[in-house]
RNA sequence: GGAGCGGUAGUUCAGUUGGUUAGAAUGCCGGCCUGUCACGCCGGAGGUCGCGGGUUCGAAUCCCGUCCGCUCCGCCA
């Protein structure tokens, strides 16, 4: 119970009686009266214990920091002369006509609202943590933006619909959590990585406008914004294109934000293709707030005697790109010694740099570790190219695509940041027309987004090129955050086979892990798409919070445990014996 | 699987050529003060320096291993 006063207590309130609840924050005791701030929703509300009330008092004076408080009295203004403008909680305070003492309380481990304490205390004791403002807020957020996203679509005719969470594990995409079966021996059920597959045979079934807030789990490693069990809102639709379920999704996530948190994104989101995402920012959820790019500057090196540059620039599968810098020229040898780490540990082999001190000197205008190995004349172009005056700087990168799109991404992103080169604050775009497979390390096929996305191109002419083909899907990316990502799907349950096929999936175990869904897909399945919203990510980014953690009330950490409930643990033998695992684990007890 | 940073009082941290009894602030306990709001003053308790091993006359400090937290790479269709 927080409160059974609702609401803030204000100078519209003196001399009215109110009923306020809620954990006692600190103690002062001055001319023989007694203050405690309450902590309540919102902020601090000072009661005050008077001394000409002996009863009161007296339990007042037996009250040490924490203790949780339901108290009765009147509103009325400070006393004169007792309201310091600058440090003053509130203009007005409660007089106390009655106490109980509901519980007392531990000192807490570490000081709410702190916002210092270390990660694995604040959870292990999460309850404490949460008392303070800055993950309730955000939980209250997440709240409302559920609230605001069910409305919306249930306004759209969709139909909120669960799915299973003991499901079947499916083959590639990331690790499953697996559940052990009592009732089938040796056999195991899989947590859900997506409803996918449901959704889409709900389309099937007929409900053709389908949503979900859901729990999904994947068993990878974790990251500031990646936890092992994730919400996430799923959406189908039945007899849509890729313009329909854009332009919808474009409205909610504009009203979510306006309603929500009163920001006004751009009325039409950009979109940008998957190829120039990568040409362009090296990432393919790139953050267009910064306005850093590369430059392709692989014709212009190919053939000098620069070996860094030039063997990269003559293969296929090298890259060569420059990043201009404006007012780079102000950065410090060891600010580029620090960026020299961050593309190291990236893959790089080094930072290749130029500062142009003054065009007009040409060469001698230049200052640069590599322009000895340059020939003038590639100089000059590279400087024409990159459009690049007095006072900027070019980093460069060179090597494979992959250490170059990676390494350059990476700085592209701590340089604007530390250069105060980000000026918008929101900057949401889609990106589209993604390449439908990608090569794995032993260059087989797989899928860039999931096995059901549809191809542009004819299967026929998926399965001549491959590696040509791209797919109808779209992601929407915010701030350089994926928040969303979806596509218009397989629905015949030929081309869905064929696409198995290339996968690498032999008939047999393509029949024998999906043939209940290329059979349903032959029951007349409509064309329909759909997208996948990440909640966390988004209520993170709505809430200015660097880590999913900060937005989800019992997070796990980084090695996926709960420091507060001590999960996972080790379970009794006669459980693994009733799930015929005895055999394979070792418990305290065997 | 790999890289980096961190782990010292309840909490946040300081602690370099390895050397007395490991400090500060805050919190906690006791006392004083008394219209305070980071109140003030006096006193007190509180530490296996993450854990294990090694080097040394002597280790929070150096070495090896290990565990935990955080960030990143791999991974995350």
């Amino acid at each position: 119970m927080r409160s059974n006063y609702c609401g803030d207590i204000s100078e519209s309130d003196v001399g009215s009686v109110v009923w306020l609840c809620g954990w006692v924050h600190t103690r002062r005791d001055h001319g023989g009266v007694i203050f405690i701030d309450l902590r309540d929703i919102k902020g601090k509300i000072q009661i005050v214990f008077d001394p000409t009330m002996p009863e009161i008092f007296a339990v007042a004076e037996r009250l040490r920091s924490e203790f949780v408080l339901r108290v009765k009295g009147i509103v009325r203004n400070r006393p004169e002369g007792t309201l310091n403008e600058e440090l003053a909680t509130g203009r007005v305070e409660v007089l106390i006509e009655e106490l109980d003492i509901l519980n007392e309380s531990s000192t807490p481990p570490f000081p709410i609202d702190s916002d210092e304490s270390n990660p694995e205390t604040r959870l292990k004791f999460r309850y404490i943590d949460l008392r303070g403002n800055r993950v309730r807020d955000n939980l209250l957020l997440r709240a409302k933006v559920c609230r605001f996203i069910r409305e919306f679509l249930e306004t759209n005719n969709f139909v909120e619909i669960e799915t299973p969470i003991l499901t079947k594990a499916t083959p590639e995409g990331a690790r499953d959590y697996l559940v052990p079966s009592r009732t089938q021996p040796g056999h195991f059920f899989a947590l859900p990585q997506s409803p996918q597959l449901f959704k889409q045979l709900l389309m099937i079934a007929g409900l053709d406008r389908y949503f979900q807030i859901v729990k999904c789990f994947r068993d990878e490693d974790l990251r500031a914004d990646r936890q092992p069990e994730f919400t996430q809102l799923d959406i189908e639709m039945s007899f849509i294109e890729e313009k329909d379920i854009l332009s919808l999704m474009e409205t909610m996530i504009k009203s979510l934000f306006l309603e929500t948190i009163k920001v006004k994104l751009p009325s039409n989101f950009d979109k940008i293709t998957y190829k120039d995402a990568l040409h362009k920012y090296g990432t393919d959820r790139p953050d267009l707030r910064n306005p850093l790019e590369f430059v392709e500057i692989k014709d212009l090196v190919r053939n000098s005697s620069f070996n860094v540059f030039s063997v990269p620039a003559s293969q296929a599968g090298g890259r060569v790109v420059a990043m201009k810098i404006p007012g780079g020229g102000s950065l410090t040898r060891k600010q580029i010694d620090g960026y020299t780490d961050l593309v190291v540990s990236n893959g790089a082999k080094g930072l290749a740099y130029i500062k142009v001190q003054d065009r007009s000197l040409g060469i001698d205008g230049l200052q640069s570790p590599i322009l000895k190995f340059l020939e003038a004349s590639v100089v000059n172009q590279i400087l024409e190219k990159t459009s690049s005056n007095d006072g900027d700087l070019l980093f460069f990168g060179a090597g494979s695509v992959g250490m170059v799109n990676l390494a350059m991404a990476a700085l592209r992103d701590i340089v604007a940041k530390d250069m105060n080169l980000i000026k918008k604050e929101w900057y949401p775009c889609w990106v589209v027309d993604f390449p439908l497979f990608e090569k794995d390390e032993k260059e087989n096929l797989s899928s860039l987004h999931h096995p059901f996305t549809a191809p542009y191109q004819n299967i026929d002419q998926v399965e001549k090129e491959p590696e040509k083909a791209t797919s109808r899907a779209y992601d929407l990316v915010l701030n350089g955050y994926e928040i969303g990502g979806g596509s218009i799907r397989i629905n015949k349950a030929a081309t869905q086979k064929r696409i198995f096929n290339l996968l690498g999936l032999e008939e047999a175990e393509a029949e024998e892990k999906f043939a209940f869904f290329t059979d349903a897909l032959d029951y007349g399945c409509p064309p329909h798409g759909g997208i996948a919203f990440g909640i966390d990510r988004l209520v993170m980014l709505m809430a200015k919070e660097e880590s999913i953690r900060e937005v989800i009330a019992f997070p796990k950490t980084q090695t996926a445990t709960c420091p507060l409930t001590r999960a996972p643990g080790v379970v009794s033998k006669r459980n693994l014996t009733e799930l015929n695992l005895s055999s394979l684990v070792k418990t305290k007890d065997s």
